[in-house]
DNA sequence: GTTAGCACTCCAGCAGGTTGAGTGCTAAAA
DNA sequence: TTTTAGCACTCAACCTGCTGGAGTGCTAAC
């Protein structure tokens, strides 16, 4: 775990680049910003120049800190509601914290084991995203998040048909981790049982162990070139097969402990607080930005309005994602006010992230 | 469609009897209860005696009006908030409305055609659910609540098994209303493919057409009964199904548009919201309220504390039930303050759950 | 460069006054 | 007997002015 005065080098959507600014940042400024930021997530309240001096024996006069607080003002570290009260961070200001002031603690072995508590086994991947999601809300104290594999990236295992009432076909498709979506489909009737186990042999015997993709082109490649010279039999399985894959399935997401949005003392704006739920609601805009920190490593920690979303304006999200022997394939992670205690829950969110991890890699949850 | 006048005669938890009251009740004060209620619903404000009589030409002044309201109050009918704001509908008085005053609404041809249009053919149960949830709020502005059939009055319709890594065997469980169920569980690796094979036929032929519960009494006097005699696999064939079966799997709650409840103008009491919100997310406590009122058939109304849910304290529910061939499967319905348009949400409820048996009954959306 | 002092600003809270909506009561009218 | 008009009363909502406290910015002294 990192110490205090490494830099841990978060990475969100903006690179600020906390060595530039050390020519205008005194290591006392940053000191004074660490103590305000800090202050200011523990109380809420906007921190006055009294306050640093008095909580953190620093030594200084609180009209010293005023000019620093003033210098962090123009820098657009710090920001004052109005002219009496104290400062509060802003973003940039926010940023600069999470990249090289924060001191993350260590999660207690408490903590872990309520994590590692919380992920029985693998009964069902389904289950098991919600319950960490779960956890992580439960442990952040904000909204967890889990978004689930993307169909694309997971791998062919088996396919399965259920003949249901009339004309309609259950498709069942199972994925190498555990993944299952079904489907109804329209099928013909005149096609009998023998028929189904025959396609479903042929099917699985020539897709298994290929991700989606590849699956898709081999489906569309087979039938133009088979389309005239087989039997019908295969041509209808690759109907089927194609019907069932053509949609985007998965990317399911999976949002646990929204309503701790409400546990925020003073609800500022009913107003975000509507559309963010909405957000929530929708979660496709929310599947857009996690498919994008899909893209990095490591914990991510998009900041405000560093995500586009104007739906949860405001807020961050900490974000890590998970991997199967295959490499990522999910994101999890928390979402929360700005003013979030990052310090706790980007550990947190990173010890999910691999727990997660190991019991897809290994398909065992007893030894972590 | 239910006309004025005649008695709706809606259940709930208690049974007010419209008609005992009459002896108290005249026509006049029926009249201006009704008006009061409609204007309290359509304006979240306390009615005033002038209100009533300018919006409604009752030919009454306002000083008799006040006689009457002073006569609601006293029956329980009626509240006011303090002295001199004007009176609001009690739990009680929103009870009479219901039972004795309610003028329902007929949908008009582009709600139906709207609520028709989000439940696009069943292609997976899930989905479908979720869409008449979404319908559900999007017509009534308040949150749609579904609740999938619970896993006991389910047809056994079909079992396979799907090999994961090492020792985790993926149990996919399919009824015949196309309900999917699936769960991993541990399984010794000594099991060969054609083992499973021939455990998949042995199970689907025994117990096909079975309900949950009939399938649970036979393999376990099967394991009984057979436990010395015959061969081993057959023996695991009952283990591993005894092990899919023994949770109580389903009675899924879709629950959609939560996010209507912060439409409330002015939000009253933020403690309330939040317990909603968590009872939305924990949900056990609403299945078990639904599962009560699977017991009566037709539009059922719960209003406030009529429930006894506190966490949804000043909420009225209203639901219905959904059937397919073998009877009642489920519930769904409406959820908002009880200050909700019931001649408008009503229509809806009654009108999905009647959409969605259909859809169930038939197998086909196309012609209702 | 740092600090003390001082004037200034602004919010929060409180008291007092006003307005308007609505009530209850009573006495007169129907 | 029922209905209505009139009047006094109540109470929330709103505005106002006032005060205290927290915090700032500036300046001059250390």
């Amino acid at each position: 775990m990192l110490k205090k005065s490494q830099k841990t080098g978060f990475s969100g959507g903006h690179d600020l680049g906390c060595m530039r600014m050390t020519t205008e940042m005194t290591e006392r400024s940053r000191k004074i910003l660490e103590v305000i930021v800090d202050d200011y997530i523990a109380s809420g309240e906007p921190v006055g120049s009294r306050a640093v001096t008095k909580r953190h024996n620093l030594d200084l006069s609180p009209a010293t800190v005023r000019n620093v607080m003033s210098d962090l003002e123009e820098l657009g570290f710090l920001a004052s509601p109005h002219t009496s009260a104290g400062r509060i961070p802003t973003e940039k200001g926010y940023r600069y914290y999470v990249d090289c002031l924060l001191q993350l603690r260590e999660l207690t072995p408490k903590e872990k084991r309520s994590i590692e508590a919380s992920c029985p086994g693998i009964n069902g991947l389904d289950k098991l995203f919600q319950e960490a999601g779960k956890a992580l809300s439960a442990l952040s104290s904000h909204a967890g998040i889990v978004m689930a594999p993307r169909f694309t990236t997971t791998i062919y295992k088996q396919i399965e048909f259920v003949r249901l009432s009339r004309g309609k076909l259950l498709v069942v498709f199972v994925s190498e981790s555990g993944l299952v979506q079904n489907k109804v489909i329209d099928a013909d009737e005149t096609l009998t049982q023998e028929d189904l186990v025959k396609i479903t042999n042929y099917l699985n015997e020539m897709l298994s162990g290929m991700n989606i993709s590849e699956v898709r082109a081999k489906i569309s490649s087979e039938m133009k070139q088979e389309r005239h010279l087989y039997d019908k039999l295969v041509g209808k399985a690759l109907e089927l097969s194609g019907a069932v894959l053509k949609e985007e399935l998965g990317g399911q997401l999976f949002i646990e402990g929204a309503s701790s949005f409400l546990d925020q003392p003073g609800i500022v704006d009913m107003g975000q607080m509507k559309r963010l739920f909405r957000a929530f609601e929708q979660k496709n805009t929310l599947i857009d930005l996690l498919d994008k920190s899909q893209q990095a490593a490591g914990v991510q920690i998009f900041i405000g309005s560093e995500h586009e979303l104007a739906q949860i304006d405001g807020c961050s999200l900490v974000t890590a994602n998970y991997q199967n022997v295959h490499g990522t394939i999910g994101t999890l992670g928390v979402i929360g006010p700005s003013r979030m205690a990052y310090s706790k829950v980007i550990p947190i969110v990173d010890y999910t992230a691999r727990l997660i991890s190991r019991m897809l890699e290994t398909g065992d949850d007893k030894e972590i």
